[in-house]
RNA sequence: GGUCUCAUCGUCUAACGGUUAGGACACCAGGUUUUCAUCCUGGCAAUCCGGGUUCAAUUCCCGGUGAGAUCACCA
């Protein structure tokens, strides 16, 4: 369709310092839906130049993350690629050679100072209350870099206005622009420079990330035209913020990691929709995507300049929304998991055929083990629960006993498939001459003894006759 | 403090300058011959403030205010 262009490729670039939450999760997300609705490439490319941060484990578990979401990568850290290696800390050979050519072109210097001399750089600017820029202090004859000393940008100050393909037209002034660090003197690029240098190699048309590097965008642009290479589009994400502040979603402030959203019981389909639809919508009143409209509907021009805060309550009724659509057979494998420990010896159509009763009423997977335990267990009678309902405690227990004496005889000569369980029901509120919101109450309890149940008919016809006539003889004995 | 960004119901958002400012979540009420968390119906609820431009401003411009980011040998 748009074949005069250049195919698209997009990166996902963490560094690997922790477990995955939304905030990132997102931003691969949209990096991966742009690449994929124009036959593009995603890469995933792992930035681990900060070997103090990193923590172990945590490239696996950010590729299990992405592969949960659904997303998968063309080119990356375990599936290699035309650019291998996707590791930067493999990759120090290729930032040597770069930095060396900005050395030579003048645009590249030895940072001579102690940290500590720095430290008095920036107090006394922090005292003067003027912003701190290293180029005020920049040496007038810088030592030859020997790779031991930081090695700096020598910047080229000026006005930037740059277009952005989420925030639109973006500009600064000089003072945004500094001799920033290159390369730190233990010898690893600083992803400041490195990013720059494999976005160029990797050949990424669109670099998107998250709200915080807006402002070092214009080194970056001073960065491109040093080197010669061509700027990528930009894209700023607004951040994704914590429910309860107004502050951005971090892992500090409680962040979950994204597979622990797995764990409890959410359908990575919802969490895929409700993470696009944060900050972003396709202009309708739709509100449910599938990952295939997704890939054709998203656009970065439809994205919301200004954060969103994460709502929980939002991703609960969609994940309620993705369980209700899925397949019973499907529904099935998902929640294998999630039974209560009772159901463990249960047949396989025992519990489809509870599925099929709870599916609509389920939130979560999780949710299967309060909703379904008594279907698999003997509850124990709790004739408070009869206390505490409203229209039940107007009866006496005598009075209750009764209606349940019976309803045990009605059933015990009725058909036991839903349909004549249903006629059967209807007969016993003609005999007893009671509501249905207090007789059909009453039994549902004295079987289930649980806050909530399916429909009553299916309810009994799932449990079987013998178990529904054995529980109500023990409601009566309990009572 | 400098620089930059953002601003519609509580929340996510829609509205190429002209709408009774729409939808969804949440909440509340009613209904679906039981509970209820599904489903249906209804309700509550918003353009941050002040100036301009215009016949007309949520929308464009300016100024406030508020919120956030950044000013690292972190990414």
């Amino acid at each position: 369709m748009k074949d005069s262009q250049k195919p698209i490729r997009t990166r996902f670039a963490p560094s690997p310092t922790g477990f995955m939450h939304v905030g990132g999760v997102r931003t691969a997300l949209f990096a991966w839906l742009i690449a994929h609705q124009n036959n593009g490439t995603f890469i995933l490319r792992i930035e681990d130049t900060d070997k103090i941060r990193e923590v172990v484990g945590s490239i696996a578990q950010i590729e299990d993350s992405l592969h949960w979401l659904g997303i998968s990568w063309d080119e990356g850290v375990t599936v290699g690629g035309p650019h291998a290696p996707y590791l930067q800390s493999e990759r120090l050979a290729i930032y040597k050679d770069w930095a060396q050519k900005l050395v030579d072109a003048g645009r590249a210097y030895a940072d001579p100072y102690s940290r500590d001399e720095l430290e008095a750089f920036r107090n006394q600017a922090k005292a003067a209350k003027r912003p701190f820029l290293y180029r005020d202090h920049c040496p007038e004859y810088p030592p030859v870099w020997n790779g031991s000393q930081p090695l700096r940008f020598k910047s080229d100050p000026k006005n930037y206005v740059w277009h952005d393909a989420v925030m639109g037209e973006l500009s600064t002034g000089p003072e945004a622009i500094d001799d920033f660090i290159l390369v730190k003197s233990d010898g690893f690029p600083t992803y400041n420079f490195c990013h720059i240098v494999d976005d160029s190699i990797m050949g990424i048309t669109h670099v998107l990330r998250s709200q915080e590097f807006i402002s070092s965008t214009p080194k970056f642009l001073n960065l491109y035209e040093a080197l010669g290479v061509k700027q990528p589009i930009l894209a700023t994400l607004p951040y994704v913020m914590a429910i309860d502040g107004k502050k951005k979603l971090g892992k500090r402030d409680g962040a979950k990691d994204i597979l622990e959203y797995g764990r409890e019981g959410y359908l990575p389909e919802a969490m895929m929709n409700f993470l696009a639809t944060l900050g972003w919508n396709d202009g309708t009143e739709q509100e449910m995507f599938s990952e295939a409209e997704l890939i054709e509907k998203f656009s970065l021009s439809r994205v919301q300049k200004s954060p969103a805060r994460f709502d929980e309550q939002r991703l609960l009724w969609l994940n309620g929304q993705w369980i209700r659509r899925l397949a019973l057979d499907d529904l099935m494998m998902r929640a294998a998991d999630f039974w209560p420990e009772t159901a463990k010896q249960a047949s396989e159509g025992a519990k489809k055929q509870v599925l099929a009763l709870v599916q609509d009423r389920l939130k979560t997977l999780a949710d299967l083990n309060i909703l379904t335990s008594y279907f698999f267990d003997e509850p124990s009678p709790d004739w408070t629960m009869v206390d505490d309902n409203k229209q039940l405690s107007k009866l006496e227990r005598e009075a209750q006993v009764s209606l349940l004496r019976t309803t045990l005889k009605e059933l015990s000569s009725s058909q036991f498939d839903s349909e004549s369980i249903q006629a059967t029901l209807n007969r016993l509120l003609e005999i007893t001459g009671q509501k249905p919101g207090v007789l059909f109450s009453l039994i549902r309890l004295s079987v289930s003894w649980a806050p909530f149940s399916p429909a009553l008919n299916d309810t009994l016809a799932a449990l079987g006759q013998h178990t529904t006539l054995e529980r109500i003889q023990r409601a009566i004995d309990a009572a």
